[in-house]
DNA sequence: GCCGGTTTTGATAATAATTATCATTATAAT
DNA sequence: ATTATAATGATAATTATTATCAAAACCGGC
């Protein structure tokens, strides 16, 4: 992989954001930076940097993919009413050791060829909560 | 909803089939059946369906939904292989409710807002693993 | 059985996200 | 600087799915 402007500049978009960006909102981003800059380049270097590893690809099942520059283990819930990615974090690893125990004892599973998904839960966010509160 | 010949038909392949089958598919299917059936339709009453709770509606992320018509509890990984969709049954009731129980420590959840997604594994299904062993 | 209202159908156009193509340009190694 | 390789940007193509809408099917009452 050669070094290249745009693909620099993609990169800090989706590492310097906390809002799970689509492909879309980053080239927007991109474009106040590098007016020229073609969607066809952004498509292409999320896609790279998500195979590389160095992002992360969140599928909301919504048809438009998302993108999280936080690598670190963590997970995702959708929101099932608004559709936000909400981040969670597990409380340490002695509870993700545990959480993966207890998957594979459920679900019968015996070796390591399994692993959780990032997009672990559906839930209603606390956004959604507060607004249906106040009604 | 109304009944009508081609729902009917789109319900029983969904229900009888084991093959998790695409919308295209399930269009094959039905045209056996029904050749004038049209691909609007089978979508049309996918949505519906899957909406009524009649069938499950999987998001694979590669692009093309998938159906299941059994609706007890239980949970799909897909193969990061060959893509195919793998039905898993938790061992029992008991051992489910372990699983909640650790999703939530983990994750530091306390109400009941969040459920546990449907898709929840991601890992190489015992046909490409036996490929893989052979080479 | 026929009528009127409602739902569903099927053909097809439209949408929307993403990917492919390809000539041109940028980058890296010698 | 030269040259090989990789990346770019414009745009066409693809693909799954949804919208549109006139025609047909269905259902309850008469």
């Amino acid at each position: 992989m050669k070094y290249s402007r745009q693909r620099n500049i993609i990169l800090d978009i989706v590492r310097s954001s906390d809002a799970h960006p689509t492909a879309d909102t980053v080239y927007d981003l991109a474009r106040q930076e590098l007016p020229g800059i073609g969607i066809a380049t952004v498509y292409r270097n999320l896609n790279m940097l998500a195979e590389n590893g160095d992002i992360l690809r969140i599928n909301t099942g919504d048809g438009r993919d998302r993108f999280d520059g936080r690598t670190g283990e963590h997970y995702h819930m959708i929101c099932s009413r608004c559709g936000e990615v909400i981040d969670i974090y597990p409380t340490g690893d002695a509870a993700m050791e545990e959480l993966r125990r207890a998957v594979n004892l459920t679900f019968g599973i015996k070796d390591d060829n399994v692993q959780i998904n990032t997009t672990l839960l559906t839930g209603v966010c606390n956004r959604c909560l507060g607004k249906e509160k106040k009604n």
